[in-house]
DNA sequence: TGACAAATGTTCGCATTACGCACAAAACAT
DNA sequence: ATGTTTTGTGCGTAATGCGAACATTTGTCA
């Protein structure tokens, strides 16, 4: 005889098997091109049988492709990003407004949200021979803690949230210079927050340094504009004319989007 | 007592509800930024409370936002695109090459495969204030029958499962232009088979000629090379240099990919 | 090479979960 | 204000998904 609010029963709002389902979805990250049933299993903490159930749904669906023992991503998968990019307009209007600043400033630009205590891209100009290129693309992930973006979205948060992510986000040492306090980074949010804008020096790739301003809020979330380019490049008032052109792209997108 | 193959039982391996909650995802396609519950309902076929569901636990995951009465797609979508695009090196491998043969093309490329009986688009070469952009992205989709990247999927396919598709693929009339009888555009395929190029004229956009070739196979599927240009491109034996140059590409994204 | 062990994949009974009717609430029209 | 349509939600029921148990494959050592 269970008691009325019986630990068995599950909030009548939202379906279990479909966000177990998501999680196998969630599992194949990039840094695995091919996942087995028990990979998944051991990734997301379900039972064999359910991540198989998930997976196999998947492939019913047409989004992971079953090769031997191994499953992996279909292109269709792609087909959910456009609906968020063609409702954003973003082949109207984000795309050639970074593809036009990037021409002018030589180098990339990247739009860049927050997700959880990472950063997630959003749209990068691709500048032909472009001196920077990680090999970073749409839906990827940066970390929060050691570049520009992640500390400008920090600086734009609400203090007690961006504390507590600057407490709990992930801090592996990328390069030597990667700050490893976690005080240290607070202040440089704080220096973020006043400044309007964040500058990193190969905390995450080494010789390689991040500018990032503010963009505009939309999609309910706030978006921020960043560049990487070679260390060098910031001497002799480049950190300056990178902070304008960024600047003027932020503005041309807010013209859109507000 | 239920026969053996009751209607009601159904595949064991599959769960209908991630089923089911894909396909609200899955309306979300671009077309409509926002969408409300009945609207999902309507589209989906379900029942609204199963749509509810759904939405809701779209909405848990992150992946969705409701805002009053409406639901729309979250950044955080993309960060599945970012699985396959980051599993499949595209960010290291296949940008920079559609970045580096468009700059010398001087017009953008585009790297597409078939999803079910439309054209999928999986990267893109951004050219800076390239001469067109219609401004479809990642993940948008193309219409099979007017497209040269769609009839050179078509040529790809063996005879019978092109049959199929050129015979129930949707074939509005996008321009006076657009060929209207699938025996015509049965002939265009077979050309383009043989050719191994395939060039439209004006039957999609107006004014605009798209030329395709052949890629590589991979992600179990054919991938096809294409670019569009304004019709005047391909006079003075401009159609030759593109195609070249389209073949180039391909050949260099085979080297990566097998 | 065969026998054991470890890991992976699949089946099936049972309890939980999701389905969708029916009701309620809100929005709109008259 | 009252009917009408549209949209949102609680709840009983039975279909569905859970996971322990079973089967199968892969790896290892004598």
């Amino acid at each position: 005889m269970p008691a009325p609010s019986s630990p068995t029963v599950q909030n009548r709002d939202i379906s279990g098997s479909f966000a177990k389902g998501l999680a196998v979805l969630g599992c194949f990250d990039g840094h695995s091109p091919g996942l087995s049933l028990a990979d998944i299993a051991k990734r997301t903490g379900q039972d064999r049988a359910t991540a198989r159930r998930g997976a196999l749904t998947l492939v019913a669906e047409g989004l992971l492709r079953q090769e031997d023992r191994v499953f992996s991503l279909t292109p269709k998968i792609l087909t959910f990003a456009g609906g968020f990019l063609q409702a954003n307009r973003f082949g109207r209007l984000v795309q050639p407004v970074l593809n036009h600043h990037a021409r002018t400033l030589g180098s990339e630009i990247t739009l860049a949200t927050l997700d959880a205590d990472r950063v997630l891209l959003l749209a990068q100009s691709t500048i032909s021979d472009g001196p920077v290129s990680q090999g970073f693309t749409i839906g990827s992930h940066l970390p929060l803690l050691h570049t520009s973006l992640g500390r400008m979205l920090l600086a734009c948060l609400a203090g007690d949230a961006a504390q507590a992510l600057i407490a709990t986000a992930p801090l592996p040492q990328h390069t030597s210079r990667s700050l490893t306090r976690r005080e240290d980074i607070a202040d440089r949010v704080r220096q973020t927050g006043e400044s309007g804008v964040c500058i990193t020096s190969g905390e995450f790739e080494p010789g390689i340094s991040g500018i990032a301003v503010p963009a505009f809020d939309g999609f309910g979330q706030r978006m921020v504009l960043g560049s990487s380019v070679p260390g060098s490049a910031l001497e002799n008032g480049g950190d300056q004319r990178i902070t304008d052109q960024l600047n003027l792209a932020a503005a041309a997108l807010r013209a859109c989007f507000s």
